[in-house]
DNA sequence: TGTCTGACAGATATTGAAATCTGTCAGCGA
DNA sequence: TCGCTGACAGATTTCAATATCTGTCAGACA
């Protein structure tokens, strides 16, 4: 008897993500996720309730994944200025590589941000944590000053939207792109600064 | 003989408005623009070269007279702070009124906005224009600090696309909306500031 | 003369019937 | 017993035939 042929949440995912990205988030059927995976697409529901919440999970998984570099910044040491400008230009990058990279994901992404599903909003908000978490050690360091932590993050996760919002991503190839992310940054960098360091 | 009847670009347009207003973007048509005037739709076509032409001058209309309030805040005279904050709740409540008020204009003020078209990125360019002028105002005052007053504009406009894109209007009637707005302007003005003043 | 009409070709949208998909569940086989 | 299957009902999607629309233009009409 072979283990491997024993259906788990965790393979099912990754037929998913496989039948994702080859069909595309339109075409893409739980019949075709249990097609790949050799089983009747009732075997699939004994582990998943529905169709949304495979794509979420999938979706999840995808997210946490793109999350990870952004969490070591933010639980790294070091100034905090440079490493809030260090963590916004890693948000950036990640999302510009992900949609040249992985333009089906992405999509899908796209369609479960668009509708302001859960598993985006959890991730939103674990962003905005990994934001305060950056301005609250400038705080310390006496290099920020912030009347309201919680607030000022969610603050400049929303002024960056433009730049990480999936809405937005056919912008983000325009050449312009590069001098308005700078300016940006300077902007909200001002904007935490203690006056007259 | 009547003066009325005659066919002017301007009767289009309103025509169009109406018949976009009714119809919706996805159901209007040049003949249902035409057939409000009593005309033969080729009559249309003599005016405007194109459907698209017609629905981009329609969306400059509606762009510009929405724009109106705004563009005498920037010419007022005032605490550039003052009026900075000023212009950024006109512009954010007026957007929100008009998807309140005109959803099936928006509607297509969103398509249009979505293909990067001519009249929005003209439209974007005035609205920049207008936020310089603010600033370049309390740089003059001494109450702002800018190195690069047009490319601090675009940078203010770009961290507040949250509140003024049409792909985010579902956001906006969120109860924690108008904190988040407070938060993000605190954080801009911040960032303008002169210190220590 | 200059504006408008209405017929036209090709492109696009609508429609309804057929196919496919989602989600459920009784029962099979290990 | 437990996980899997496959048939099923209702919802959704596809597809092709049909209808409508866009954009043009020769000619009517004032």
């Amino acid at each position: 008897m072979n283990e491997a042929v024993v259906l788990t949440p965790e393979r099912i995912l990754e037929a998913t993500e496989d039948v994702l990205r080859r069909f595309g988030l339109s075409k893409a059927t739980v019949v075709d996720v249990a097609r790949a995976l050799d089983v009747s697409h009732g075997s699939v529901y004994r582990h998943f309730p529905s169709k949304a919440s495979l794509r979420d999970a999938v979706a999840k998984r995808w997210l946490d994944r793109a999350n990870e570099p952004l969490c070591r910044i933010a639980a790294g040491s070091g100034p905090a200025p440079e490493r809030l400008e260090k963590w916004l230009r890693t948000a950036f990058s990640i999302k510009q590589k992900k949609v040249c990279d992985d333009p089906e994901m992405f999509a899908t992404y796209l369609a479960l941000a668009q509708d302001a599903r859960e598993v985006v909003e959890a991730y939103k908000d674990k962003q905005v944590d990994l934001i305060a978490k950056i301005l609250s050690d400038g705080v310390a360091q006496g290099v920020f000053e912030i009347d309201n932590v919680k607030a000022t993050a969610r603050a400049v996760f929303d002024a960056t939207v433009r730049y990480h919002h999936p809405a937005h991503a056919e912008e983000w190839a325009k050449p312009e792109c590069p001098s308005r992310i700078d300016a940006l940054i300077a902007l909200l960098l001002r904007g935490v600064r203690v006056c007259k360091p």
